[in-house]
DNA sequence: GACGTTACTATCATAATGAAAGTAACATTT
DNA sequence: AAATGTTACTTTCATTATGATAGTAACGTC
């Protein structure tokens, strides 16, 4: 529904939340970026009804996530492409795999993350970039950065000393 | 609003978004994972109206990510924990943070993914378990797993041809 | 000229949201 | 002992988003 609006929070989930929290808007970026393209795929991918996929593709495209391109003259049509930041979005859709499959993939795994050339399953892990070293979630927080408010300082404060 | 339940869909991210899609509710796991814990702190944090957020709350510990837990008796009083599950949910939204920090930081980061011991800035990549080695998201994607109907392997497919 | 395809728009009932005020159980202050 | 404060809600209701259904528009094909 979101009436709040969040777009201009400190914090970059917020943030983003803002743009792609919208029921249905991480669906169609994950069918986005499985490949379809235009109106009637993403119809009956998800059962959406047509005025919601109107409304969801339109604020997509001005969220920046996905790119509204003319792929016919006459008749004149148009296929929904992601954009840079929404192909950089896939690895948002694969944190939630990798969570999703530890929680609810009881009956074995439906979907798992893979390297594309290999084919080799993966695990969501952080690096450091100077030396490389892997780092477990586990052992990640989150800190205030250079831009943070006095306010965002105090807030994360509360989180590092757990 | 979610009147279409995806609970029992095959889609790791459907199932995961039937329980933490709903508008408030990442937010709401992402304060209760900075240590936020009680009704009121939710309340100010959020500026959430209190009917909305005792729903959102009761639908987080009916998906097993909060837990509802006495903290005082004469009052009885309840303060929500983050269970395992909704701990191990810390991922999801720092990959949130992770993506956020590259599409809107322009003023800079106000937060950052770090190691919690040494505080150096992490970045998120995917580990292969057998030999440690790093891939880039860049170089990951998805495919069907052992429990994949033939519906999922063929959607996934699309993919695979990029 | 009829029918099909693609991509929508319009209308409207229904369901979720969110603002405001009220309630309940107890503790604390006066 | 009465008044006031704290915490955690519940109730009510107006507003807004959702989603089902039907309709439109532009063109191509049979």
């Amino acid at each position: 529904m979101q009436r709040t609006k969040l777009s201009n929070a400190e914090c970059p989930i917020a943030r983003s939340l803002d743009e792609v929290g919208e029921w249905w808007s991480m669906l169609l970026m994950r069918d986005a970026l499985q490949g379809l393209r235009r109106f009637d795929e993403f119809s009956q991918s998800l059962g959406i009804a047509p005025n919601m996929l109107t409304r969801r593709l339109t604020a997509l495209v001005e969220a920046g996530m996905l790119e509204r391109v003319p792929y016919s003259q006459r008749p004149l049509r148009y296929e929904y492409v992601p954009t840079g930041k929404g192909e950089d979005f896939a690895t948002v859709l694969m944190a939630f795999v990798d969570w999703g499959n530890r929680h609810y993939a009881t009956e074995g795994e439906s979907v798992q993350v893979v390297e594309r050339q290999s084919g080799k399953r993966l695990q969501l892990t952080f690096t450091d970039p100077d030396d490389g070293r892997t780092v477990a979630p586990a052992h990640c927080t989150v800190q205030p950065g250079p831009a943070a408010s006095a306010a965002m300082r105090a807030r994360l404060e509360r989180i590092r000393t757990r």
